[in-house]
DNA sequence: CGGTGTTTTGAAATGAGTCAACATACGTGG
DNA sequence: CCACGTATGTTGACTCATTTCAAAACACCG
């Protein structure tokens, strides 16, 4: 049974950027639909044109680009309450791909109608750029990350903001999280080659600060972790809006 | 003598997505005044939350981020035509900063009039959107280029890029064109150290395919440098809305 | 039980970084 | 007009993090 946009258990996060009962009940009305994809699933093809948009409500996924070599730059990791399709949208064409890596459930957006939301809601489109303005701003922390730290730090890095995004999701259990991915995931993502992610994984592991085994994440000295990341503590979350 | 809209002379490039007579006056409206700046002012500093919005009419800058190790991450050039301080309209504040290379010209708008913009002019709404959503291909492409490619085809990359979207500012005169940084920046933009980029474009002028002095660029061999770009010739060029 | 995908390990090769000096250009003030 | 200071470009030698290659261990599934 799909969930109504008025119970979305994501809006009640505080990582989310509070909504009328109008509004609601406007984005009630845009949601054509909710999809349930299986693993390995791939939602947006680079270079095609999706007439469908989607929020994320469940699962996780990868958004990556494919080169001329065949190799593959992951750009971050999708989370529930991300939107998928934003530059199927507004331009012609995705620039990169949309993969889901375990089940998913998504609600979904008819793309026709972005333009009655632009036209209508002005408060749902403003919303919709400074999403676009925040994943803006995540690539190019993880630009800033790539160009300048080693394979220990980016690897840190990583695992020490995907606890954060996790936490304020909910999805931190303890000093563990599900973290579904293969090591070759992360390599791409950090621009490592898969033997040394393996071999600086087991450096972190046995330096007891993390642990990533059968795809859970395990702290044990988040604070040393941080310190390698070269984050402080106060980090301030970054809210934004929930389409 | 501030330029009016009407007349812009970015607006006549095939690059920007035409706008009716209409839009234009409205555009007009937007537009608070013109401001000049001198080389190195900083236009947008990380963490501040300018009043203004600018367009650019004339000159050239940088966008980064400055890192906790005191390192700079260039996340792209400012060129003609682009939109600056768009972050800090739609969220709260720039995540990043924007320096003015050379003397530059710049079209300003005021900060507060944007909801106005996405109220009143939905079309206008959806061109900034789009806009965010341009940007955030063109940092995933960079990305994809320094997580995954050697030295000099990170240069050869960026030189080709740059040849693009130059050329289709009119601001390539024959197989030349100004490129008013230093090696440091160029370092940065591509994360690599200041001495290998150096050495690097030493050896790409001594394989006689580009030369890179006194701020201007020399292209003998354009294939041959978009071969080692790893691109073809057939690249679609990307329109985009001017704002 | 064999097949396929993933993780792990070791050894060798190298691209790129660091250090440290020198060269060049440019502007300012004496 | 020259001397000096600062910013940028150039070069060589050395080091090391990371990549590449290759193989083995492991896990899961039909």
């Amino acid at each position: 049974m799909a969930t109504s946009c008025r119970n979305c258990p994501l809006r009640k996060l505080s990582l989310f950027a509070p909504m009328s009962d109008h509004e609601v009940d406007f984005m009630q009305g845009f949601k054509t639909g909710e999809l349930q994809v299986d693993p390995g699933t791939t939602l947006m093809l680079e270079g095609s044109n999706s007439p469908q948009l989607y929020t994320v409500l469940d699962g996780m996924g990868l958004r990556y680009k494919t080169m001329a070599s065949g190799d593959r730059q992951v750009l971050n990791i999708v989370l529930p309450g991300d939107f998928v399709g934003l530059q199927a949208g507004v331009m012609k064409e995705m620039q990169h791909s949309v993969e889901a890596t375990t089940a998913m459930t998504l609600c979904v957006f008819d793309r026709k109608s972005l333009w009655a939301l632009f036209r209508d809601q002005p408060e749902r489109a403003f919303d919709l750029t400074w999403i676009a303005a925040v994943e803006e701003h995540f690539l190019g922390e993880v630009l800033a990350l790539i160009g300048h730290m080693s394979g220990i730090e980016r690897i840190a890095r990583a695992f020490v903001r995907l606890h954060d995004r996790c936490m304020a999701l909910g999805l931190v259990e303890g000093s563990e999280m599900p973290l579904p991915y293969r090591q070759q995931d992360l390599a791409d993502a950090l621009g490592l080659s898969l033997v040394h992610t393996n071999k600086t994984l087991k450096h972190l592991r046995e330096m007891g600060v993390v642990s990533w085994r059968n795809g859970r994440l395990r702290f044990f000295d988040y604070d040393k972790l941080c310190e390698i990341a070269d984050l402080d503590g106060a980090r301030a979350p970054v809210t934004r809006p929930l389409i």
